[in-house]
DNA sequence: GCCGCACGCCGATCTTGACCTCCACCGATG
DNA sequence: CATCGGTGGAGGTCAAGATCGGCGTGCGGC
C-alpha cells in the first residue's frame, strides 16, 4: 500500500468507458489482427490488449483465456465461411452456376481484407481438439453441402460424391490461397473461371460413367438440373460426345 | 517420478553407445514421432530425449536447437515428397499415366505409417519464416513440375498451367488426406481411380482452348503426347525463370 | 443540485513450463 | 593400471499466460 500512487493527476483515462458489448467486439477485432499476423502461438495477449488499447485484465474479464478468445474468432469465420457456400449451392437450381458462385465464395472468403480465412484454413493449433473439431466441421459441412448436391442430381454413391466433394473442396481453397499470395499476376475473375471450367469439366459428364447395369442412367449429366435443359445451355466448351 | 537417486551404482548403462550417424538417425525418428504424435509446440524436447533412451545434451550435441531438429525432419520429408512428384512426371511421357502416378505419389506420402506427412501438410509453425519458406518451395517445386508438364504439352500460357496445377496439387493433398482420416470407407485405389478421373476430365481437353469454331482438332489434347502446337506460340515471355 | 454506489479500468506481480547448460560417473585404450 | 571422452541428472533463465488491490468516472436517488 501507498506504493507510488505518484499523482493523482496523471490522466488515466486511455479508453473512454465503452459498454460491455462494443469492448467485446473491439476486442475481438484487435484479437483477429493479431491472430491473423502473428498466428495463435506467436500471438501475446500483451500485444492484444495492447493493440485495443486496453489493458490485459480487462482482456481476462471478457474471455475466460487465450483459446476462448481464438475459438470465438475461429467459429465466426469458420460459420462464415460455410453459410457462403451453403448459399452458393442454394442461390440456383444450375450446377454451372452453382460451382461458379461456391468457387467465388472461396475466392472472397480469402480475399477478406481482415485476412481472416488464415484462421480457419492456415491455423496453427490443430493440435487442440477443440480447435480442431471445428474446423472439421466448418470443412465437413462444405463437403456435405457439395456432396448432397451432386448425390442429389446424379446416381452416384455418397462415398463417391464425399470424395468428388472434398477434392472439389481442396481445389478451391488451395487455388484460392494461391491466387492470394500471388495476386498480382492473375484477376481474381479469370482465376475462378479456370477454376469453374476445371471442375466443370471434371464432373459435368459424371453420371454417364459406366456403372453396373441394370441401373438406368439418367438422362442426362450433372448439366442437366432439376428441370430439363431448356436453353440453359451452361456447358462452356464441355466435349459432349 | 525421481523414485530416489538411492544407489550411485544403479546399472546406468542404458545406450550401447552407438557411433554418430547412428545416434543422429534415431534420434530423428524419436523426433519425427514425437513431432508428429503432438505438434511442434506441444513437443517438448525431454521427450524426445526420452523417447530416444539419451538425455538432453546428446541431443543437443548433435543439433542446435528444437527448431533445427524440426527443419531437418521437414527438409527431409518434402524433398521426398517433391522427389516423388518429380519422378512420378518424368517415369512416362502418357499424361494420364503421369496423374495416376502423381496422384499415387500423393497417396503414398500421405500414407506412411510414420505420419511425417503432418510435418510437411500441417505443420504448427508457419509463423516461423524458415519453415513457411520450405513449405511453401516444395509446395511450389510440385507446381512448377507439374505446370511445366502442362505447359510443354499445351498452348496455355504459365499462368494459366500454374493456376490449373495448384489446383491440381490442392485436389491431391486435400483428398489424399482426408482418405486418411476416413480411410475405412474407400479403399486407396478406388479413392485413386476417382481423383484421376476427375483430374483427367478437367484437363485433359484443353489444349483446344476456345479457338473459333471449325477446326478439327480431334486428337489434339493432353494425351496426344508429343509435339507443341505450332501456332500456340502467343508470347509465352518465360517470367520467371 | 449534490452524494454515494457500483462498475469498469489499470499497474504491477506470480507462476508455470519449456528450452538450454554445469558437476558426478563409467567403459574403452595405451 | 591410469586417462579421457562421452553420458546422466539437476538447475538457470526467460517469456508468456493469468491475476490482485487501487483508482477514477458515470449514474440513480434524495
Amino acid at each position: 500500500m501507498t506504493a507510488e500512487p505518484a499523482s493523482p493527476g496523471t490522466r488515466p483515462g486511455r479508453t473512454p468507458r465503452l459498454p460491455r458489448t462494443a469492448r467485446r467486439f473491439q476486442l475481438l477485432g484487435a484479437a483477429r489482427e493479431v491472430f491473423v499476423a502473428q498466428g495463435y502461438h506467436a500471438a501475446a495477449m500483451d500485444e492484444i490488449a495492447e493493440r485495443a488499447g486496453v489493458s490485459k485484465p480487462v482482456l481476462y474479464q471478457h474471455f475466460p483465456g487465450k483459446l476462448e478468445l481464438y475459438l470465438a474468432l475461429l467459429e465466426e469465420h469458420s460459420a462464415q465461411l460455410v453459410t457462403s457456400v451453403q448459399e452458393a449451392l442454394e442461390s440456383t437450381t444450375d450446377n454451372h452456376t452453382r460451382i461458379v458462385r461456391s468457387v467465388q465464395a472461396y475466392f472472397d472468403f480469402v480475399n477478406d481484407p481482415s485476412g481472416a480465412h488464415q484462421l480457419v484454413l492456415e491455423s496453427d493449433l490443430r493440435s487442440e481438439p477443440a480447435v480442431r473439431q471445428l474446423i472439421e466441421t466448418a470443412f465437413a459441412r462444405c463437403v456435405r453441402a457439395i456432396a448432397a448436391t451432386i448425390v442429389a442430381d446424379t446416381g452416384l454413391t455418397q462415398d463417391e460424391a464425399d470424395l468428388l466433394a472434398v477434392g472439389l473442396v481442396g481445389l478451391a481453397e488451395t487455388t484460392s490461397r494461391w491466387w492470394l499470395v500471388r495476386g498480382g499476376t492473375v484477376s481474381k475473375e479469370r482465376a475462378v473461371e479456370s477454376m469453374v471450367e476445371l471442375a466443370w469439366r471434371g464432373i459435368s459428364g459424371y453420371p454417364r460413367q459406366e456403372r453396373p447395369p441394370g441401373q438406368p442412367d439418367q438422362a442426362d449429366g450433372l448439366d442437366a438440373a432439376a428441370g430439363p435443359p431448356d436453353g440453359a445451355g451452361s456447358a462452356p466448351a464441355a466435349s459432349e460426345p
